[in-house]
Order: C-alpha cells, then sequence, then structure tokens
DNA sequence: CGATTATTCAAGTGTTCGATTGATTAATGG
DNA sequence: CCATTAATCAATCGAACACTTGAATAATCG
C-alpha cells in the first residue's frame, strides 16, 4: 500500500524534530541559542557540558535542521535557522506550562526560599516602557544584548551590576529582564539592586517572548 | 547553584514531551487524535500496530499530559488533553515542512505516478464554500465526521463512495476532504469521482487545519 | 613550520527505547 | 459465575542513545 509508506515517511521525518527535542541538554542549547548566535564553547560553558558533548547534540539539532554552523576564523558559530525554530520552541514550552503542573510546582518551589519577586504585570509594564517611565535593564552577557534587545534597554551583565550602581539613578523605577521566566538573571539583579536601595522589579519577559508578542528589538548597541 | 537544578527540572520537563513526539507511531496516534476520540482498538487498527504497543504508546502520550484516557464500558477511549495539542502538533508539522525539504520529496514522490491533483487554493475555496457554490465532501469514517466537520459538508466515507455515487449532483463541483495534507482519502476520491464524470478536486485542508484557521466546525450529525 | 586552540571524530560503555510475546486484569453477558 | 472481549502488564531482546575519553582535523599565529 502506497498510503502506508507515505504515512510512516512523513511521521518520520517529523520524528526528526521530536527527537531533536527530547533531550534537556538539547532544549537547553536551543534555549541558549534563542538568546543568540554562539561559539560551541560559548554554549558548552553556559550549559554545564563537555565541548564533545556539545559538539555532538549541536549536531544532532542541525540534522534536524533546526540550527546552522558558520565556521569564523578558528570558531564555529552556531544559531537558529530561522526564527520560526525559537517560535516552536516557545510553544512546546507553552504547552509544557499548561499541561505539565510539575513546572509551576519547580518554579514555586525554586522562588519559595527567596523574597516574593513578583514578575511585572506585562500590560502594564509594556505600557511604562513605552512612556519611558521606567529603566529597562538587561542583565543579559553583552553578546547577547547585541544580538537583540528591548528598544532603549541599558545593558548592565549581572557580574558587573555591582560595579557600575552608579549608572543607574535612584529616583525611577528599574525593571530587570534577562533570558525569560526561568532565567535567573534578572532575579539576582532585583535582589542585588533592592538591598542597595533601587526601586526594581523583574520582569519575566525575555526577548523572544517579547518579540513572539510583536514588538520591536533593537540589534546591536542602542542608539540612545 | 540552585539555578542549575530549577533550569535542569525545566528542561527535563520540556523533554517529556519531546520524547512523546520523537516516535512515528506516537505521531500518528497523535494525527489520528486530532481528528476525534477513538478506543485503543481502532487506533491500533488505522496506525497498523498491535494493541498492546498502541497501548503502551499511549501511555507514554498520556504520561506527557498529552492525551486522556476514559474508559466507557468496555473500551477505554483516548482523546486530545486540549485543544493546544492539536495546535502543537500542527505547529511541528509546519516547522517540519519547512526545515525539512525531505518531505516536500516525499509528497511529490507520492503524487508524481498518478494524475495531477492539484490543491484547490485556500482562498479561492474557503470563500466558494461560504457562498454555498460547491458541494464539500467528507470522505473520513463516520465517527470522524461525528466528532467535527466542516459545516454543511456531506459525510460519505470513502469504503462507500462507490455505492452512494448517486447522492452526489453532477452539475455541482465537488469539493473533497479528509484528515489533512498528509492523508490520501480525498485523493482516492477524487480519482473516483473523476474517473465517473463528476467534477472533484481535492482540498488539502482537514478538520485541524480548518479550525486553526479560526473557522467554525460542526460537531455530530449536520443540520441541514 | 611547529605550536596552539577550537572543534569534530571514533570507539567504548552503560542506559533507555521499541516492539513482541504471553499472561493478567476488568467489564460485560449469557 | 464462567466465557468473552478490551486493555494493560511483565518479561524479553536487539537497536538506538548519551556521555566519556582520547585521537584527529583545521585554522591561526609566532
Amino acid at each position: 500500500m502506497a498510503e502506508a509508506s507515505l504515512k510512516k515517511a512523513v511521521y518520520e521525518q517529523l520524528a526528526r524534530i521530536g527527537k531533536a527535542v527530547a533531550s534537556p541538554p538539547r532544549l537547553e542549547l536551543l534555549d541558549l541559542l534563542c538568546q543568540g548566535p554562539r561559539t560551541v564553547e560559548a554554549l558548552a560553558r553556559e550549559a554545564g557540558l563537555s565541548v564533545a558533548n556539545t559538539s555532538q547534540h549541536l549536531q544532532i539539532l542541525h540534522a534536524a535542521r533546526l540550527v546552522e554552523a558558520r565556521k569564523e576564523g578558528l570558531f564555529v558559530t552556531y544559531r537558529l535557522a530561522d526564527q520560526q525554530v525559537c517560535e516552536f520552541y516557545r510553544t512546546l514550552r507553552t504547552l509544557a506550562e499548561s499541561r505539565l503542573a510539575e513546572i509551576e510546582a519547580i518554579v514555586r518551589m525554586f522562588n519559595s526560599g527567596r523574597e516574593s519577586l513578583e514578575p511585572v504585570e506585562k500590560q502594564a509594564l509594556l505600557e511604562r516602557v513605552r512612556r519611558a517611565e521606567v529603566i529597562v535593564l538587561d542583565v543579559r552577557p553583552p553578546e547577547e544584548y547585541r544580538a537583540a534587545h528591548i528598544p532603549g534597554a541599558v545593558s548592565i551583565p549581572l557580574k558587573e551590576l555591582k560595579a557600575h550602581l552608579s549608572m543607574l539613578p535612584r529616583g525611577r523605577e528599574i525593571v530587570a529582564y534577562c533570558r525569560g521566566p526561568y532565567c535567573v538573571l534578572a532575579v539576582e539583579a532585583v535582589k542585588l539592586l533592592c538591598a542597595k536601595g533601587f526601586r526594581a522589579v523583574r520582569m519575566d519577559y525575555g526577548v523572544p517572548e517579547w518579540r513572539a508578542e510583536g514588538w520591536p528589538v533593537t540589534v546591536g548597541e542602542d542608539p540612545r
């Protein structure tokens, strides 16, 4: 029966994508690549994997056509093959959030030991950002800021925040963001800022979430 | 580091969904369940799997909370846990179509041996359907028609089409649809109808695609 | 050219997955 | 209450996968 083989072949192709996202380390790599292109070494370091292992996972993602590799000098830079891949990853995450109660439980458990950091109400924040009533602070590493950031955001990586506190005004409210809802950089930043007397809140949006809602992003350094 | 374990735990949860869609038979089961609820036996028959194997795959899908099981008398009926699961499956398929050239090649190879059956232009068809200028023919099994169908569509399962040709008018154009772009029921129906002198074309939309674009569907028998 | 560095390759090993088989449970009906 | 039927469970075995290790490749630079 020709139908059987057609269907089988199509489902095998779909499963290529499925297999690519069936492994926690690969999902973490995808997540990182949603923030911007990176070298194998950087990905390995940030994901806490060995370089060889990272390379192999990246090749699996590449075989599923989710990422692309480009050799630049001595380094190989990997990036998402398409913005659609980021959208797919976000769809997967959204589905997991709504179907798997475990995720909520994990995040709750993680946050319970800390002072409550109510994520800023999205709608309200988007309004205030546009009216420039707040300082938007990007605490991710500078490469990620350069790859894409929220327009008007100030880049101070978390690691350098302590040393650059004087760059921030004390009067205005500071809204810190990082990679997204499961990233802790902004949580840490807000803890530090509040301890130092700043008015700071966390936004649980990252650039992918921001972009997914149709807002513009700035690439490179911010013109302002 | 607390962050590491948080992230690890979240990616493990996401991978549960990924693993669920990493196997061709499970994808086929999901595809079938997007058409409507079904018993284990029916799913096994339609997917060409053993009952025990089907049951195991369904349990994996259930563990990932993508499907729900309900015992009704002697039978267990499985259904999608949520319409969002169908949307996720379609996102996966769309991504695969645009990223994996292999899929297009497979479909082309499959169609090449047959008379060309240009899929109806979507926009144009949606217009003509609304103006009732065409007969819309649902050639899926009757349970699937009952689970959901395009409003106004006539149900004649492919298997019974030959015996019920007299129910169809010869003058008007017939647009046949089935489960979606990779289903061959409508292709077969159009072949038969054209051979018998009807004006028939295939629509490569199924109910999931129709619904995803925001058009209404009818549940149960059609009121007309 | 030789040393260095980033990445990939190849081989090995323990684990998980996938399908089959036959037994078991659960609901129904005579 | 036994027979029947639908579904699941349990055990099995080969295949595929994940991670490690150490070697190989490829680009760069002194």
